[in-house]
DNA sequence: TTGAAAGCGCTAACAG
DNA sequence: CTGTTAGCGCTTTCAA
């Protein structure tokens, strides 16, 4: 038998392809926007027909398209979500937050890592965009004119997340670390240190640990000090290049200082293993203090000196605005997440 | 002049509204279908023709309608992710080989975190779901009925991850955890410690941790020794959890191990805290062993032995395989991904 | 090489 | 309370 096409009865989607809302109207016998209604629990529906729908529904095991609906005029769910690393645990803590708080209300992010490349997170920038997501949710790497004029021409809720040093565009909430830099200045000079230096890794790419070092450069300036030396390792900041880079600190340095500042924990908990492995004796041949307040740096036999930056927080808080925002409300335009400084004990 | 609904040529949208394809194509002096493709760079269209709609998309700072492309026909480059957690460094190491992976072909994952909890991965596969993503990348927590039900009706390439133990309904990429347990026993027994403990987290939930303890006994058996002391405490793995722990482990030890075998680094680095705190020399009186391999425990003064477990690749591979099935390859259904062990210094 | 027509699956607006 | 009509912005046929 010849086939013929246009002719086959057995089209091979009936069976195959997902059903629709229209099918579940139809298996409920009734039409296709009171269907809609029902599933959504939107506008007046008999509680009757309601029930209806959604067992036929349930048989017919329906997922709704979303595509279809965002399209048609119904909001969308997702959420963009650009951050510019993982292989730290500070953004993965970070995204943790937002996505919980997200999931609560049925949104959910769609992410993009721009690696610190402003190139990269342009494109990424017009890549979640084209899924017309609800809101935005970045830790801009470095901010270019076009990331600036696609943030504002957006014409949708965006939070830029981490710090509250720089302007924004819509909303911001995190942390000043500038301000982080310079509390740990005070304390640390507080503490009777006189001699400093700073370890940090790529410099270069991480502004907000930059701002970290200006501040506690500025903090010491307060007090009548100064900061010697300042070694920054490029690449990422790990407890390896911590160890290694603190040796080589010390080794370097002009005048041996009695306390270092490090970029973040994991650098500095690099730095107390080199300590312990090296015999110097902290705090007192050598005082360290980090940046985050990681619980690696609190189960250390001597707990790190260091500020807590309430990662999960921040994008709880974040996630809180969009939403609140997206319900209509007129959440802060900067939140300034508060840190805190934990002691420890190598400083 | 009165109002007369209807007739008003202030469109307020005209504005506001993000720029449409049949905008760029009027722009451009052509169809919108034309438009289509020469922005897609997809079938036959003058090159002339194609400059002039580029310049008009960038003119207009035109962002295609993904959500329409998809709806009409075009292939999703969405990717659905559902991860357990992500206050573990290992599932952010695996987002971030997944992403990398997916971002350089232009997808994106839409994420989901299920806490180990069945009944939120089930609401995610279907919030998901309704997203009409490309494909599914998958760590389960715990697959329910509903689960696999699911998974085998999606209709959509899945690639499940992190283990290969477990059977699959369609890709896996992973390691086995039950040999990595098993492979630690034998490294340990060849060292010569016969007296073994265990020291791990909120089994309950991480049944792959529970496949390494599983893997470790038969490991031990399958050489004539037997495992001693089972520490599980409830809550996810933490350096100070395993601090804690393992001064708890030893004080209820009814005989002193020579060995504990921790259910992940995180874990083994917090027993390696307590053995420097109280004065326990390691390896001799007491060996550690963890498993991962994450930098921490490499960058202690003694490198902690232990099994490293490619999460990055792992990531970077599931999202390969998914990319080969969606433009039509056959990738194995299965790839068991090999782990490593470290021999370190602490076993 | 270009275009016209049709429709993806859903929801908003307006009627009944 | 329910239904009809008309799109949303794009791509897939099919035709020129």
């Amino acid at each position: 038998m010849p086939h013929f096409p246009g002719m086959d009865d057995d089209r091979p989607d009936t069976q195959t392809r997902r059903p629709t809302l229209s099918q579940v109207a139809r298996a409920a016998g009734v039409s296709e926007i009171t269907a809609s209604r029902a599933l959504r629990r939107d506008g007046p529906v008999a509680r009757d027909t309601r029930e209806r729908v959604e067992r036929a529904a349930i048989a017919l095991n329906y997922v709704p398209n979303r595509l279809a609906g965002t399209l048609a005029g119904a909001a969308s769910r997702q959420v963009g979500v650009i951050l510019p690393s993982l292989s730290n645990i500070v953004f993965a803590d970070v995204l943790n937050g937002l996505e919980d708080r997200l999931e609560g209300d049925g949104y959910h992010p769609i992410l993009g890592i721009s690696n610190y490349d402003p190139l990269r997170e342009e494109r990424l920038l017009r890549d979640l965009m084209s899924w017309r997501p609800a809101g935005l949710v970045i830790a801009p790497a470095r901010k270019t004119d076009v990331t600036r004029g696609l943030l504002a021409a957006a014409d949708l809720p965006v939070v830029e997340i981490m710090d509250v040093d720089a302007e924004s565009a819509d909303m911001a909430v995190g942390i000043s670390h500038r301000g982080a830099g310079r509390a740990m200045a005070h304390y640390l000079a507080g503490r009777g240190y006189r001699r400093f230096a700073y370890l940090g890794h790529g410099i270069e790419t991480d502004f907000r640990a930059t701002q970290r070092l200006n501040g506690f450069r500025d903090g010491l300036r307060e007090v009548g000090l100064t900061l010697g030396d300042v070694l920054c390792l490029p690449g990422p900041s790990t407890v390896p290049l911590g160890r290694e880079g603190l040796a080589r600190l010390l080794a370097e340095a002009k005048t041996p200082p009695e306390a270092v500042f490090f970029s973040n924990d994991d650098m500095a908990v690099g730095g107390a293993f080199h300590c312990q492995a090296a015999g110097i004796a902290v705090p007192e041949d050598l005082a360290l203090a980090g940046f985050n307040g990681l619980s690696i740096g609190q189960a250390l036999p001597k707990p790190l000196t260091t500020i807590a930056s309430q990662r999960e927080h921040i994008g709880f808080i974040a996630a809180t605005h969009l939403l609140d925002r997206l319900a209509g409300g007129s959440p802060p335009r900067v939140t300034n997440v508060d840190f805190r400084l934990i002691p420890g004990a190598t400083a």
